[in-house]
RNA sequence: UGGGGGAUCGUCUAAUGGCAGGACACCGGCCUUUGGAGCCGUGAAUCGGGGUUCGAGUCCCUGUCCCCCAGCCA
C-alpha cells in the first residue's frame, strides 16, 4: 500500500486533511485489513449539485489515493420522495465529472436483511411497536432541555412486538398507525438516541421494489447497516450527521455487526447561491427557474447546460479543501476556475451582442477577403480559421462612443482602432435616425494594415472584434448573472426577496461568425473580449443558434468607468 | 451545567511546540493584435484573558461567539 503522500507528491509534500489522515492511521494500524472502502450514498430525490461534489470528490478521493474501492448507493428508503429519473440523473452526473464507480448499489436491495435484523432486535427486547401518533410521539420526546418519557407502549412482550411488526409488513395498518421504535433512552441528551423510529408505514409504490413493501426503514436504521454490508471501511459524510453517528454505533453493536468508521466533514456554501436540496425544488416547482437544469442552477446538468467545464468545479472542490469548520467559499474563486480552464480551452471565435452596422466607404463593394485568425492564444495546436472582411460589418455598439471617455481607447469620430485580424479603420461619420440614435457609421481603411499590422510602426491603443454582416449568422444569447443578489439566500425566511430579478437577459439578435453554423451542442467558445458562450444543449438548431453566456471575461474597462476617472 | 461540533488575512485554507505560508478577492505596476491571458508588487490574520515553555496558532485553564439536533425526511 502505498502511503496517500507518495501518491500525491509532486513538487512538494502536500499536508494530509484530516480526513485522509485519519484513514492513513487506521491503515498503518491494520485497522480495516488495510482496507480502504468509500460510497457516495445519495438520496434520489433531486439533480445533484456543487454541494455534492464536495462530498463525491472526498469519498472517491480517499479511495483513490489509498487504493481502496469506491461506490455509489443510492439512500433510496423513502419512495414518496424518489424517482427513477432522478437515479438515472445521479449517475449521469457522476460520469460527467469522471468519478466511476466500482458498483451501484441501493438501500432497497438490502430491506430484506434489514427486516431480519429488525426482527432480531425485537427478539433482543431493543425494539418495540408503538402506536403513538405523530403529534403524541412529538409531546413524549421531551425538548431540547427536557428529556422525554417512556411510550405507554413501550413495554409490550416481545411476542406482541413481533406480532404486530409482522402485520405491518403484511400490510394490515394504515399508514403512519404504527412504528417500530428501538429502545433506547427517552432522557438522552442526544435526541436521535430517545427511542428513534426504525420503520414507518406507507403504502407506496417503490421505483425499485414496487408494491413488496409497505413498511420502510428510516435513514438511522437503513444507513450504517449499508454501508456495514457493503464493507464500507470509512463512512463520510457530513457535519450535521455527526449527532447521528452514536445511533448509528449502537445499531452496528446490538447486531453485533461490521463497524465502519464513520467521519465528518463540512458541507460546501458558495456566497449568492442556495445549495439546500430543500430550496432547489421550490425553485424549480414554482417555475422560479427553467428546471434543473436551468444553466443559473448550481446543479450539475444547470452548470454542464451553463458550460462550466467539470474541471473547473473539481479545481475548485479542490482548493476549497476539507475541514470541519462551517464556510462559505466565494463564488470569485469558482469563476476563477471556470475563465482559467476555458481560457485554456475555448476556441476564440467573433460574436457581437449588439451590433451597430459599419460602413467602410473606401472598401469596395462586393469584395470578399478572407483573414487569418488564431483560434486559440493559449494554444497553438488549435491552428487557424479565415474570416471574411467585407465593406459592411457590424461592431458592437459599446464599442463606439461619440464623445470618447478620455481613457476609451475604441471607436469614435476621427478616432483609429484596429478590427482584429483586420485593418485599421478610422470613423469619420455617425448617422442618426430621426429620433437621433446612431444607426449607422462611415470609417474608412488604411488599405496597408492588413492582418492588424501598420508597416509605419504606428499604434493604436484599441482592437475590437467585428463580423462581416453578409456573412454573419444569427444568434440568441442568453446572458445570466447570478440568480441571488444576497450574499447568502438561505438567511431568508423566504429566498424570494433575495433573488436577483435581472438573473437573465436574453438578445434575440446577436451576431456570430459563419464558422459557428454546425457547432456542437455544449460545445463552449470565447467570443473575443466578451466572454465565454455555449452552445445551448435543448435550444439550439442549426440554423437558429442559442448560446448560453458562461461566464464574462475580466472586464477592467468596466473598473475604470467605475472609477469615474 | 440538554447533547454534539467549530473559531487563523475580506474569503477559503496551511502549520502537528520552532520565521504565521498559499490561493481567490482587493489595490498598484509591466506587457498586450482580446481593456482577455500572462508577469511583478503592496496591504491584509492566529476570538478574549490567564498559564506551561528558551519558544504557543498549536499544550493547559477560563471566558466569548458561531453552527447542528426536538421528521413516521435524508
Amino acid at each position: 500500500m502505498e502511503s496517500p503522500i507518495e501518491v500525491k507528491d509532486n513538487e512538494t509534500v502536500e499536508s494530509l486533511d484530516f480526513i485522509r489522515a485519519a484513514v492513513a492511521e487506521d491503515t498503518a494500524a491494520d485497522r480495516f485489513g488495510r482496507r480502504v472502502q468509500t460510497r457516495f450514498p445519495p438520496e434520489p430525490n433531486g439533480y445533484l449539485h456543487i454541494g455534492h461534489v464536495k462530498a463525491i470528490a472526498i469519498d472517491f478521493g480517499v479511495a483513490k489515493d489509498f487504493g481502496g474501492v469506491f461506490n455509489l448507493r443510492f439512500d433510496d428508503t423513502n419512495p414518496e420522495k424518489e424517482e427513477q429519473e432522478y437515479v438515472e440523473g445521479q449517475i449521469a452526473d457522476l460520469a460527467w465529472l469522471g468519478f466511476e464507480p466500482a458498483n451501484i448499489y441501493y438501500a432497497s436491495d438490502y430491506f430484506d436483511q434489514l427486516y431480519d435484523w429488525a426482527v432480531e432486535l425485537i427478539s433482543l427486547g431493543k425494539a418495540y411497536v408503538d402506536d403513538l401518533t405523530a403529534d403524541e410521539m412529538r409531546a413524549y420526546r421531551g425538548t431540547l432541555t427536557e428529556p422525554g418519557r417512556n411510550s405507554p407502549y413501550r413495554d409490550r412482550s416481545i411476542e406482541e412486538n413481533l406480532d404486530l411488526f409482522a402485520r405491518m409488513k403484511a400490510g394490515e395498518f394504515p399508514d403512519g398507525a404504527r412504528v417500530l421504535r428501538a429502545k433506547i433512552d427517552m432522557a438522552s441528551g442526544n435526541l436521535n438516541l430517545r427511542d428513534p423510529a426504525m420503520y414507518r408505514i406507507r403504502h407506496a409504490e417503490h421505483q425499485r421494489t414496487g408494491d413488496k413493501w409497505c413498511i420502510y426503514p428510516m435513514y438511522d436504521w437503513a444507513h450504517g447497516q449499508s454501508d456495514s454490508i457493503e464493507g464500507v471501511t470509512h463512512s463520510l459524510c457530513s457535519l450535521e450527521y455527526e449527532d447521528h453517528r452514536p445511533l448509528h454505533d449502537w445499531y452496528l453493536d446490538q447486531l453485533e455487526v461490521y463497524h465502519p468508521k464513520q467521519i465528518e466533514f463540512a458541507r460546501l456554501f458558495i456566497t449568492h447561491t442556495l445549495l439546500s436540496k430543500r430550496g432547489l425544488i421550490r425553485l424549480v416547482n414554482d417555475g422560479l427557474v427553467d428546471g434543473w437544469d436551468d444553466p443559473r442552477m448550481p446543479t450539475i446538468v444547470g452548470m454542464r447546460r451553463r458550460g462550466v467545464p467539470a474541471k473547473a468545479i473539481l479545481d475548485f472542490i479542490e482548493r476549497v479543501g476539507v475541514s470541519k469548520t462551517n464556510s462559505t467559499a466565494d463564488i470569485a474563486l469558482l469563476e476563477y476556475y471556470i475563465r482559467q480552464e476555458l481560457n485554456l480551452t475555448a476556441p476564440r471565435v467573433m460574436g457581437v451582442l449588439e451590433p451597430l452596422k459599419v460602413v467602410i466607404t473606401n472598401y469596395p463593394a462586393g469584395q470578399v477577403e478572407w483573414l487569418e485568425a488564431v483560434n486559440n492564444p493559449e494554444d497553438p495546436s488549435a491552428g487557424t480559421r479565415q474570416l471574411p472582411f467585407s465593406r459592411e460589418l457590424y461592431i458592437d455598439r459599446d464599442d463606439f462612443q461619440e464623445v470618447p471617455h478620455k481613457k476609451f481607447f475604441r471607436l469614435a469620430p476621427g478616432q483609429e482602432v484596429r478590427l482584429r485580424y483586420g485593418y485599421f479603420i478610422t470613423c469619420t461619420d455617425v448617422v442618426k435616425d430621426a429620433r437621433g440614435e446612431i444607426v449607422e457609421l462611415h470609417c474608412t481603411y488604411d488599405p496597408q494594415t492588413k492582418g492588424g499590422y501598420a508597416p509605419d510602426g504606428r499604434k493604436v491603443k484599441g482592437t475590437i472584434h467585428w463580423l462581416s454582416a453578409p456573412h454573419a449568422l444569427n444568434a440568441e444569447v442568453r446572458l445570466y448573472d447570478r440568480l441571488f443578489a444576497a450574499e447568502d439566500p438561505g438567511a431568508y425566511d423566504d429566498f424570494r426577496e433575495a433573488i436577483n430579478l435581472d438573473s437573465l437577459q436574453i438578445i434575440p439578435n446577436a451576431k456570430v461568425e459563419p464558422s459557428l453554423a454546425d457547432a456542437a451542442p455544449e460545445s463552449v467558445f470565447q467570443f473575443e473580449r466578451k466572454g465565454y458562450f455555449c452552445v445551448d444543449s435543448k435550444d439550439s438548431r442549426p440554423g437558429s443558434l442559442v448560446f448560453n453566456q458562461t461566464i464574462g471575461l475580466r472586464d477592467s474597462w468596466a473598473k475604470i468607468q467605475g472609477k469615474g476617472g
